[in-house]
Order: C-alpha cells, then structure tokens, then sequence
RNA sequence: GCCCGAAUGGCGGAACUGGUAGACGCGCACGACUCAAAAUCGUGUUCCUUCGGGAGUGAGAGUUCGAUUCUCUCUUCGGGCACCA
C-alpha cells in the first residue's frame, strides 16, 4: 500500500473535475434545483488568505452532499473587482487598474482551485468586465426610468490634504485613512437612489425568509420603523409653521418648548423676527464646524440658543411656547424639528433644567387593576423625611403601613395646602418644607381603611421636616396611626407588606432610587391632558390623531431611520454612470425625467458605457471624478434633442455590482438580457446564502431592494433574494487579532497546502470550532487532522470478508450524525464523529470493501480529493461526487444490551447491563438490588423510584 | 446608555427534549518499536483525597428526584446600535 501523499492525489483530481467539468450545473433538468451561494470575494493584490476559504468550504460540503443525494447544484463563484484598493494601486503605480484587476482575480483562481471548492468555473462573474457591468447600468436605468435615482445636494467626506472626496469607509475615526489628514465635510451634487420608498417592504419581506436572528435584528434596526404622527406648530405673528414628527403624540400637552436642528431652514426664514440673531447664527456656525464624531461624542452635555422674539403655538392648548435651535435635534431625522417633553423625554428634560424650562407632567405610572365601581379621588403623598429616615405610619387596627397621604378637600386646595393639612391631621408635624417632586401615580386600588375601591391621581413630595415640634394628632375614627421613622430601604420593606403595590411604595422607591424627580419616560395614564385625561398610552394616542386629523393640523405618520442611498463616487475604478446632462433640455424644461430636468438615459443599444482609458487616475482637485479630465468622452449628444450635451463623470459605488451577481451567475454569457426569464425561474431563488456578519447591512439591503424592485418591474420572479442566510466566523490570528498584512500575521493557504495538502486544510478549518463563530488559527491543530486523515487512507488494510456488528452500528449512527450536522452546519462535530468511526475502524478485526467506501463517501465533502483517489482504487470509474450520499438503517442502530445508571438521591452509585426493551418495574427491582444501592440505601425505604428510559434509575431516599 | 450573544480541563471545543459533564482534537506523561531520534502504535490524563469518597460547567439564589441546559440577580468578555424625537 502506497502512502498517502496529497499533494500528488489533489493535483490529478482537481485536473480531472476540470477537464470533465464535474460540477457544471445543468440549466434544466428532472432533478430538484438546489443553489448555494458564497460571497464573491474582492480579488485583492495580497492573495487568498486562510479566513477565505471557511465559507468557501462549509458550502462546499452542502453542496457536494446534496448532489449526492440527487439535486441540481449551482454553486458559483466570482469577483466583486471595482474598488478603491485597485485604484489606490493604480494611482500609486500607474498602472491600468483592469490589468492589475486581471492579474489578481488569475491569482485568486489558481488559489481558489487549489482548494477543491466545487465550484462551477463555467459560470464566472467579473463586476469589472463590460459585459457584466453593462446590465449593471442597464439595472440602474430602469431605476433611473422609474423615478427611484435623484440628484441632490449631499456633503461628502473631504479630505483637506489628498483632496479628495472619501467613502465613508475611507473615514477613519473623523481622519483619512491613507494620510491621517482631516476630513471635512463639503457639499456636492450627488445621485441617490430612493430606499427608502422600498422600507416597508424591505422590513416585511424579512418575516417570509429564514435568516439567522442576528441578521433580522440588524437590518430591522437599521431600517429603524417608528409609528408616531406630524404635528404642525403656528408661529406667533407669522404665517410659518414648525412641523414635527413624535411617536407619543398623547405627550402634546406637555410640549413646553420646541427645538430645531442648526440647519433647519425656518431658523433663516426667520431671521428678521429674531432679536439675538448673531447668537443665534453664531451657534449654528460652530455646530456645522463640529464633526459628526464631536456631536455625537460630546453628548454630555447639551447646548442650545433660543430664537428670542419668537414663540410657537401648542395647537392643543393655545400656550405660547419658547423656540430654540440646538443641535441635539438632528436634522436627518423626522422633519429636523421636536416639540419637547421635558417630563417624558430624558433629553429633554436635561436640556429644560440646564435652561430652566418649564416641565408639565402628562403622563403618570399606571399601579395596580381597574377595580369594580371604583371612586376617584385625588391626592398627595409625602416621604416625610429627617436626619435621613423617612416617616412610616402604621394602623393600630389592621397594621397597614402607609405614608402622611390623603385627598384633596376642595377643587380649590392645592396640592401644598393638601400636605399641610394631612401632615398635620396624621403625624403632628406643622413645620416643612417641599424638598422634590416625584411625579404622579395613577392608582387603582382598594383602599383597607376604608373599604372602598378607588381610583386616584397621586402626586408625590418629599417633604424636608423643620421642627420636630408635635402638635396631637388630631385623630379620627379610621385614621389611627402611630409615627414611626425608618431608614428609607426599611421603610420600603414595610410598606411591601401590604401586598398591593400601591404609589406609596413607588413613591419611596424613586426616593431612594434618584433622591429626586427625572421625569418618567415610560406609557401610563395621561393626566393634566384635558381630552386625553385618564386614558392608557395606547389610547391617548389615537384619541390625539383622531383630534388632530379632525383640525387639520397633523396626521397618523410612519418614519423610518433608512436614508436614500448615497450612489455616486467621484472615483474612476467604478461603473460609469449612464446619463446625459443637456442644458438647453433642462432651460426648456423639454422632456427628460420629472426629478432630474435635463437628464437623460442613454440609449440601450450604447450600453455597455465603457470607462475610458486614462492617463492618470487621482481625483481632481475640485474633487471631481478623473473621469471629467478626458473633454472628448464627456462630451457627447443629447439623446433628446441632438444637441450638445454633456456625461455624468461619477461613478456607481462597488455595492452595485454585488447588488444582482447571484442573477448573472444564472445566465452568466447572456448578450441580450441580464438573464433569461425562463433560466431565473428555474433557479431562483437562492436556497442558501453565506456570508459575513459584516455584510448584513449594507450588502444584504441593497441586494434585496435591487431584487425587489426587479421584481416589482417584472423581470425577477422572486421578490425576496435569498430563502436563507446563514453567518461564518472570522479566523483570527494566534493570540486572537485580526490577521492583517500590516500585523504580519496573515496565514497563506498555499503554504498550509504545500505541507498539510488541501483536504487537511478543508477539513481543519471545519473541524476548528463552531462554523458561526470565531476562531483562532493554531497550526498544531493541522497535525491532528492530518493524522486522521492518514489513519482513514491506512484502514484500507481493514478490507477484508466481514464487518462486525459494533463497527455496523457506529457507522450507522455516524452517518445519521453527519447528515444531520451538515444540514445544520455543525461540521466540526461531524468531524469529531468521523474521527470516532474511524477510530471505531481501526480497533475492529475488519470491514467490508462495501462499508469501508460508505466511511470514504461520508468523508469525501471534508476531504474530496482523497476519497476520489480511495473511490477510484476500489474498482470504482465514475467520480465519487455522482455517487448516492449512504443512508442510515434506524434498526442497525439500536443496541440489543444498554447501560443504565442508577442514582441514589441524584448521585451515580453504580451502573447496570440490560436488555434495551426490558420492562420498567423489572429494571427497577434489579436497580434496588444492587450492593452499592443497598448500601447507600443504608436500610431505609425508598420514597421514590423514578426510570428514564434507556438512561437512567434514580433512587430518592 | 440600549439591544443581542457568550462564559465548561493546561488549550480548541462536545453534551439529544432537564437524565453518567468533559465526546473529538491538541498538549502532556508513561510504555512498545529503534543503537538513538522522528514518525507510528498502545495506555493514561477535570481537581482534591485519609482511596471510603468529596468537589466541579463565570458568581450567588431558585424550581426539580436530578440543572452546563429552565427562572431571577450580578460579574466579565465579544458583537451591534447609539441624541432616531
């Protein structure tokens, strides 16, 4: 028998896969259609690393296991090659970026191939090559024709030393990140796509498809929905009006004031009314000179500048109320503009203490049940407090705790007269002052002293004692109280003895909780809200809308955190952008896209809109694209009125290209379409998609909403992309860092190949941990898989007349393991149980050629080019990957003879062999008559016997 | 700050639906083979122990005959979002 020598194995088969195109998939065909799908990688200069090729490989082993099992597998592969890596190359070097670009994917080829993926290689994108990226314009045109692509005023990163415009990626902590320079933020004409018309579907295609949790959770957050409504603020002495979006439009009675982004536009149509206005713009001056990074950082604490002179309206109540602008209002969100809430709205209420505005409490905590025939009556409570004890008061009758509290006597008491008055009538006490608020509570409760359900309003007081001076309580038939002082925590325990939780208790807990009133930010009942008074959250809501709609001066609205997307580049190495800009169409405002006057898709027939070449490929200093350098290709005719006119120079962002790839691989050589219609519906939609965390967001949205809009126009049949999304972890270096060329620590696949060959590769990097989730590189882990490996080639010696019936039921119970766990991509335990079998294996006398080639199957998606060599050594012509997976026989599984354990009182005493289907009263009387069980069982009986059935006996003394 | 996820031997990790914790691999120790070493094969390997046992899955409580698994509180680490009105 030969060694096992990988290298020589792995280079015959990857030839042979190739030249019999192995894995080709077949555009139609009897079998069930199954496409996988990896991201394509950027083909960068530094080569394939070892963090590649896990997603690469975990798929692989699905997808040559389910041709196995008999379906039609499309598993391509391809290169996302537009991008600013290239670029900065070309820039540094001055080289053609499509010929560095040529160079690196051949790199990546030979690189990829090396590894055995089973890839279709006849199926190859470039996102870079004329032919792909012409339907890639094509794609953008039919957005462009459908009114989702708009030009519009956009700042951009600039960087103030390279001068140039940045992506935000480029943006690193507020710095360029290839010169450390400053990056500012400065104006430009941009394309957008519109996104967010797609937000509602984009959110609620997510509950029809199976994605790990993780990734729903993110692009939910990012999408960001929130129901509220627009509420639109008069203006004193002015025809103008602040609109503003709120999610708790039933807090309206409680805007005291309002806010305005700095870059709001009323603060200059205003500018005449405001009596501070060099304040003013003087605030606004310094907010646009802080970065994003500073406003967000330095979020401590919050500044502002009221618009003096000016006074908005609250329409609910008629109040005049202040107007500032501050820059803690963010003008990319809802209208730029808040009422603010100080008592039900942290920011808020922090800006309103440091500017000592006015704070009206709308909404109070909800305690307790609505009770049967409840009584309303209003009041007060008081943590009476001295020398850091609070004052308790508890019932001679029924030894009920409860704090100084009562109702109110009159309409016309307020709630200071109402403390002096019970204060007094409970406790003695005469001399106070109110030291905080702490809010309101709306109770419904049964009041003990009384018998009667109430419903009540309660405000709570601390209340700061004086003089400790008594005067005799004046006593009355149901308020028989004795005075007692206790810690606040003390106090609090009692008070929880009366089970019902009452507003006191709360009361006493905010006391000790924040020592004073931050107002409540949580839903309630509404009070001191006129209409709204005494209804939950949810309803005051509504009712407000209904009110609202009914003046005319706000609706029901929905508002998400999606922005459009940001589509152009002022860079070279992109899809150019296929329009046409004619001045003399846009004077005339003669035809052309309503949004876009003067704009013009070029003609169909002239797509692919090929780059031009250049002589160099830096960005200008206006910040231009370079592609405005070459006069002769920006000039062109106008494809509405034959006129001069002039090219769209920015280019399209690499998302694009990555955006429809899993369509073209369908139809990869397709000159007239992007794909046949007949090829999509047969293929999609992916069954199955891998890919980084990092991905989740941008990557996975845009792809779904370019997916989505081709559906909505026809030409998809899928409006979701992907059926199921699935997330690898990252290999990280030793010591646990990310592997990077400036760390020096990256791990090269074809040294590891050189050494350990392919398949210890392959099946090391699944055998490393769980496939979700990070995993550092350790190269002693190779040696391990490599051993396994050489005892699997060396169990050939094992070949003989028979296999014995334990060897028969590990391998049975082992490839029901392994198809399990690969469906579920739990490789490394798969291969833990491969090692077991074959470990299993070598222990045996012997095994039959036919069950010795069901362990080189079962292996064969881990280790492809070993088990073709095996398969072929044993007689077999045809490549391994056409043959059937095994399949399992439950019956061989099943052991005549299993091990119970037997507890006494929840620890192992002993254990016995029986027959698997002995009956339960039989292994139990066995159980108890075991020695070490009788003598744990120290004479006495057992309370209990319980048997789990084919486990365990547990005996409970 | 908010929302997720995780924590198990010297190390990476395993454990079905609550039922013998530590599968599998690395490392280590001993043994076989060898003049010797490497490779390979075999045996052992959670900790403590008076050898009867006892303790043990980040910490503390709870439910249970029984908890790595379920509930609550806390600690640490990782990830995402971050003034989103």
């Amino acid at each position: 028998m030969d060694k096992y020598n990988p290298q020589d194995i792995e280079k015959k088969w990857q030839k042979y896969w190739e030249d019999n195109k192995s894995f080709s998939a077949q555009d139609s065909s009897d079998k069930p259609k199954f496409y996988p799908l990896v991201e394509f990688p950027y083909p960068s200069g530094a080569g394939l690393h070892v963090g590649h090729p896990r997603p690469y490989t975990g798929m692989d082993i699905v997808a040559r296991k389910k041709r196995m099992e008999g379906f039609n597998v499309l598993y391509p592969i391809g290169f996302d090659a537009f991008g600013l890596p290239t670029e900065n190359y070309a820039i540094k070097t001055g080289r053609p970026p499509a010929e560095v670009t040529a160079e690196n994917i051949a790199n990546f080829t030979r690189q990829i191939k090396s590894l055995g993926i089973s890839f279709d290689w006849s199926r190859v994108v470039d996102t870079t090559d004329p032919k792909y990226y012409k339907w890639t314009q094509w794609i953008f045109l039919q957005l462009f024709k459908h009114g989702l692509a708009y030009k519009k005023n956009m700042p951009i990163n600039w960087c103030t030393s390279c001068k140039i415009g940045l992506a935000n990626e480029e943006v690193v902590d507020g710095k360029c990140e290839r010169c450390g320079g400053e990056v500012e933020k400065r104006d430009k004409y941009q394309w957008m796509l519109a996104i967010t018309k797609y937000a509602d579907k984009l959110l609620s295609g997510l509950e029809d498809v199976d994605y790990i949790e993780r990734a729903k959770v993110q692009q939910q957050n990012w999408i960001g929905k929130s129901e509220g409504a627009s509420v639109e603020f008069k203006i004193k002495n002015s025809e103008l009006k602040i609109t503003v979006f709120t999610t708790r439009p039933d807090t309206l009675f409680g805007a005291t004031y309002m806010v305005l982004s700095p870059e709001h536009v009323l603060v200059e149509k205003l500018k005449d009314k405001i009596n501070n206005f060099a304040d003013v713009e003087d605030y606004i001056n310094k907010a646009k000179l802080k970065s994003d990074l500073e406003r967000t950082e330095l979020q401590k604490e919050k500044t502002g500048v009221e618009l003096q002179g000016i006074k908005a309206i609250n329409p609910v109540n008629n109040e005049e109320i202040p107007v500032f602008v501050a820059d803690y209002v963010l003008s990319t969100y809802g209208t730029g503009a808040i009422m603010a809430v100080p008592a039900h709205d942290e920011r808020d209420f922090e800006f309103a203490k440091k500017y000592k505005l006015k704070i009206k409490e709308v909404v109070a905590r909800k305690i307790g049940e609505m009770l049967p025939n409840s009584r309303r009556r209003d009041g007060v409570a008081s943590v009476l407090e001295r020398e850091g004890k609070v004052c308790i008061l508890l019932h001679r009758d029924n030894g009920e705790y409860r704090l100084p509290a009562g109702g109110f006597d009159s309409p016309e008491e307020d709630d200071y007269a109402t403390l002096k008055r019970e204060i007094k009538e409970e406790t003695g006490y005469t001399q106070f002052t109110i030291a905080d608020f702490l809010g309101s509570i709306y109770a419904y409760y049964y009041a003990t002293t009384k018998s009667v359900n109430r419903e009540r309003i309660q405000r709570g007081y601390v209340v700061h004692l004086d003089s400790y001076e008594q005067v005799p309580q004046q006593l009355t038939k149901f308020e028989n109280y004795d005075v007692q002082w206790h810690e606040p925590e003390d106090a609090l325990a009692l008070l929880k003895q009366n089970e019902v939780e009452s507003g006191e208790y709360v009361f006493v807990e905010r006391y000790i909780e924040n020592k004073k009133y931050q107002g409540y930010y949580n839903v309630g009942v509404n009070v001191n809200s006129e209409f709204l008074n005494g209804l939950e959250t949810k309803e005051a809501k509504e009712k407000m809308i209904t009110w609202l709609e009914e003046k005319n001066i706000g609706k029901k609205q929905i508002n998400f955190k999606l922005r459009d997307w940001v589509f152009s580049r002022q860079r070279y190495w992109g899809e150019p952008i296929p329009l046409v800009y004619c001045e003399k169409c846009a004077s005339e405002n003669k035809g052309g896209n309503e949004q876009n006057p003067g704009w013009f898709a070029i003609a169909e027939s002239e797509l692919p809109l090929e780059l031009p070449q250049v002589e160099k490929y830096e960005p200008t200093d206006t910040g231009e694209s370079p592609l405005s350098q070459i006069p002769e290709w920006v000039k062109t005719t106008c494809p509405n009125c034959g006129g001069e006119a002039k090219r769209e120079t920015d280019t399209m962002p690499n998302w694009a290209g990555s955006s429809w790839y899993f369509l073209r691989y369908i139809d990869p050589n397709n000159d007239n379409e992007f794909a046949s219609q007949e090829k999509l519906k047969y293929w999609m939609s992916v069954d199955w998609y891998n890919g980084g965390m990092e991905h989740t967001v941008l990557h996975l949205l845009y792809s779904r909403f370019w997916n989505e809009f081709l559906y909505d126009i026809g030409v998809v049949p899928t409006s979701e992309p992907y059926k199921k999304r699935t997330s690898h972890g990252m290999i990280l270096a030793k010591g646990g860092e990310k592997m990077s060329k400036s760390k020096g620590n990256v791990v090269n696949p074809d040294d590891v190949t050189a050494e350990f060959g392919a398949d210890t590769l392959r099946t090391y990097i699944m055998f490393m941990g769980p496939f979700d989730q990070a995993a550092e590189w350790d190269t002693n882990g190779l040696v391990g898989v490599r051993r396994f490996l050489d005892r699997v080639w060396n169990l050939q010696e094992k070949i003989g007349e028979s296999t014995d019936g334990d060897t028969t039921r590990v391998l049975h119970a082992v490839i029901k393991k392994v198809t399990d766990d690969i469906d579920n991509m739990r490789f490394n335990t798969a291969v833990a149980k491969l090692m077991e079998l074959s470990n299993e294996v070598s222990k045996a006398s012997s095994i039959t050629k036919e069950d010795y080639l069901s362990v080189v199957k079962l292996i064969s998606p881990f280790a492809p080019h070993m088990a073709e060599e095996l398969w072929e050594m044993y007689g077999n012509s045809q490549s391994i990957s056409q043959e059937k997976w095994p399949e399992y026989d439950e019956t061989k599984i099943k052991e005549d003879t299993i091990t119970i354990v037997v507890q006494v009182n929840g620890k192992v005493r002993d254990s016995i062999d029986v027959p698997a289907e002995i009956p339960e009263e039989e292994i139990k009387k066995q159980a108890l008559e075991l020695e070490n069980v009788k003598k744990w069982l120290d004479g006495k009986e057992p309370k209990k016997v319980i048997y789990v059935k084919g486990r365990l006996v547990s005996v409970v003394v």
